[in-house]
DNA sequence: CGTCAGTATCTGTCTTATCAATCATTGTTC
DNA sequence: GAACAATGATTGATAAGACAGATACTGACG
């Protein structure tokens, strides 16, 4: 990844597209993720979780649509979970009809800090991406890329 | 990050977008990961490292600069050129006037798998990603979002 | 020249993600 | 209703990145 194309390396079209894909995200995170930290005083992985939980409602979810939901792998997300809730932020409950499967759900102290740090972080989100961007260009990139997001979605269920 | 957004959580404009980004690079990566260490042996960071080496020309890089390009912490690229130092695909060279400092460059071995790689890596990202988007639509992504690249060079000068 | 601030890189230690293997429970089949 | 594959989640081993502190060298100042 270099500035300058030269012969032996073509700006394909796709090229720039996909290092501004790349640079955008990591760039982005890497300024949001402390300042996640300092603020709310948990990772990125953490507003994740908290968030999915938060969209899901009462019931909370099971492993596996957690798993579906985020970027995760299943042991990954059992060490998340763990770690969550040794803070206190989410509780695992039993699924009535099935012994095996587990509830995860937000606490009321975990919904708190959701709150808390889900404003904050979008605020930030905001500065960081969306303000560098046109009304028309944000709308642009939403449109070009939201067959990704589409897709997980399908993916999670195959 | 839910499908469907709710009174509680307004579709900001910039939120598709942002989603759509994260989606997009996560989604990617995440089939070119496996495909690239099927293929060439190796992960993806160290595909970063050679390609960066490789555009740097004969001189290579010192660690310095190779930080500022990749997105990596220093100690964390330390580890990442001793392993593929040990690979044999680099080689360290002390830098004629300053001891202190440390020349990376690739070595034959390197460059020849840096191009079977980067080959093979580059088609699988067109499919992945570029396949999936109209010209215009990549035009328009790599327009809107090239201001975060070009920010990254900016700062790795600073 | 000897000391000392500054620079370039590396190491110790901790955290966390992943893969493969495992445990517990379910449901199906004979 | 006993055996067995399938499902849901966890655990053990391993790998890799991050931060803070250490090491090696440079250059400037007195």
């Amino acid at each position: 990844m270099t500035t300058d194309e030269d012969a032996s390396r073509p700006a394909s079209l796709w090229n720039d597209a996909w290092r501004g894909v790349l640079f955008a995200a990591s760039r982005t995170l890497r300024v949001a993720e402390p300042d996640l930290i300092a603020r709310a005083g948990f990772p990125l992985t953490w507003l994740d979780v908290l968030a999915q939980l938060y969209d899901a409602g009462d019931d909370g979810l099971r492993m596996q649509e957690l798993e579906g939901r985020s970027l995760f792998t299943r042991s990954g997300l059992t060490r998340l979970v763990d770690r969550i809730e040794a803070a206190g932020l989410v509780r695992r409950e039993t699924v009535p009809g099935d012994r095996r499967g587990v509830q995860v759900v937000l606490t009321a102290e975990g919904r708190r800090r959701h709150d808390a740090a889900f404003v904050d972080h979008n605020k930030l989100i905001e500065r960081e991406f969306g303000g560098r961007l046109t009304d028309s260009q944000l709308r642009a990139v939403a449109d070009a890329l939201a067959t990704f997001w589409h897709d997980d979605q399908a993916d999670a269920k195959a």
